[in-house]
DNA sequence: GTAGCCTTGAAC
DNA sequence: GTTCAAGGCTAC
């Protein structure tokens, strides 16, 4: 792949979504930004905010409030020690070894993520569901929400809005998400010249720095250093398996008992209700997760109408790699269930989640739990569904899930550098299965085998009258 | 004070 | 000699 140097000028000023002109004070900055942050720390500026301190920094904003702009050149950031306190000109400093590694590692994160798109549209199939056909009467392409006015079905002809229901009544979620940059009050000097500044514990510069280091990059974790903070963040989102199998167990034995202890209930009615209980969780999770609970209700509805069903079946999956067995299924409840050659779709895709290593021809490496935590959220946050109040946010939030991903992958598998881009093939797969899945369980309503008052029926409703 | 352009000079 | 990230200059 042939990068230009053009092609890297091409991104935005992190500070204000202006036009980078190169690297500037420890990334790359706009002109505009790369003199303020000069300015402000070679004339020890202070500034206050008249407003919250959370003002909205743009390339028309940003001349409105400095403290704020300032506050975000360090928290996505600018170095302070790379303005000279000896205003000497010209040269190089010790940051031009970052630079490089910086350029690199972008290089390498466009070249994969191409590599990937390219692999995706060779393979169109991998985006399309698969149609297929099953033993009932009428066809299942042009289905519709199924009628629901037959005796079969007590639940009401409109279901009850659970999800909304569900998402709605925890409020609205003011918390945002951003990498947590040290206060200016915690932080105490070190100049780009030390030594110039030995003798005493401020620099002329007036801004300090946390003692004897230089503040942590903001892609990088201070207690793992080199793994993304976001990885860890969107993996620390990830509900307790052990409370949840508590939870659905408990749910399952009250539900058995208000039954009745004579009335067996059918395989797949439990199934269905452990999907649904699943999904319950799913929600939850969903609605409690960085990012997600910044939208507003309606795009976080829609977000999740649209990937229920990849994210049940991906929960399934995880639950699948880690219990390793070819020949028998791990349910959320605990329990093993042994399968038969036709569910060899489940078992393939499974298999395709155990990524072999390319160094260590013998030993595996199945998907790890960080890297699951980031495929979810490339799921939930699809920029493509329709409707979307603030689908640009969207968008921002899967790119810098992939980035994160990309360097997680990087970082904790130098070994198999296509690591990212075979994860991120297994997205297309799990939307195929999960449309056929979708399928199937349609069928199986329209038979009347599946629970009433199902959050699963409710999504399958909303997802087919509002298909992406 | 801002921001676009210019000059400088160590590293390559 | 070239590069490019520092500081400097200046119209606005």
């Amino acid at each position: 792949m042939d990068f230009t140097a053009d092609e890297q000028l091409e991104e935005l000023c992190p500070v204000c979504g202006d036009k980078v002109s190169g690297y500037h004070y420890g990334l790359l900055t706009c002109e505009s930004c790369k003199g303020f942050f000069k300015r402000t720390v070679q004339n020890n500026k202070r500034y206050t905010c008249t407003q919250n301190q959370d003002c909205g920094i743009d390339k028309t904003q940003r001349k409105r409030c400095p403290f704020c702009r300032f506050q975000k050149c360090l928290s996505v950031g600018m170095r302070l020690e790379a303005v000279r306190a000896d205003r000497m000109r010209g040269g190089r400093n010790k940051f031009g070894p970052m630079y490089k590694r910086d350029r690199a590692l972008k290089q390498q994160k466009r070249a994969l993520i191409r590599a990937s798109c390219f692999k995706i549209e060779a393979n169109p199939s991998l985006l399309s569901s698969t149609q297929i056909e099953y033993p009932h009467p009428g066809s299942l392409s042009g289905l519709h929400p199924p009628s629901l006015s037959s005796p079969e079905y007590d639940c009401p002809p409109l279901c009850p809005p659970a999800l909304g229901v569900a998402l709605q009544s925890y409020g609205s979620f003011p918390a945002q998400y951003q990498y947590t940059a040290p206060s200016l009050q915690s932080r105490s000097i070190k100049a780009e010249y030390p030594d110039a500044y030995s003798s005493s514990p401020d620099s002329s510069l007036g801004y300090p720095y946390p003692d004897g280091c230089m503040p942590a990059s903001p892609h990088t974790s201070p207690m793992n250093p080199g793994l993304p903070p976001l990885v860890l963040e969107l993996a620390s989102c990830d509900p307790d398996e052990e409370q949840l199998r508590g939870k659905i167990c408990a749910y399952l034995h009250q539900e058995q008992n208000g039954k009745g202890k004579l009335e067996k209930p059918r395989p797949f009615s439990l199934l269905c209700v452990m999907a649904d209980q699943t999904l319950f969780s799913i929600v939850e999770w969903a609605r409690s997760c960085v990012f997600f609970k910044e939208l507003k209700v309606g795009d976080q509805m829609r977000l999740l109408h649209n990937c229920w069903s990849e994210l049940l079946l991906l929960d399934h999956i995880c639950r699948q790699v880690h219990h390793g067995r070819d020949n028998s299924l791990l349910l959320i409840t605990g329990q093993e269930v042994s399968i038969s050659s036709h569910h060899s779709t489940i078992i393939s895709l499974r298999k395709s989640f155990i990524v072999r290593r390319k160094a260590e021809h013998v030993s595996r490496k199945s998907v790890d739990r960080r890297e699951m935590a980031c495929l979810k959220f490339l799921i939930l946050f699809n920029p493509n569904v329709k409707l979307l109040e603030n689908q640009q946010f969207v968008e921002s939030v899967q790119e810098q899930v992939n980035s994160a991903l990309l360097e997680y992958t990087l970082y904790s598998y130098p070994q198999c550098l296509d690591r990212f881009s075979q994860l991120i093939l297994r997205l297309p797969e799990v939307r195929s299965l999960s449309a056929q899945a979708e399928d199937f369980l349609c069928y199986k309503h329209l038979c009347g085998e599946v629970p009433c008052n199902n959050l699963l029926i409710e999504m399958l409703h909303a997802k087919r009258s509002t298909a992406v």
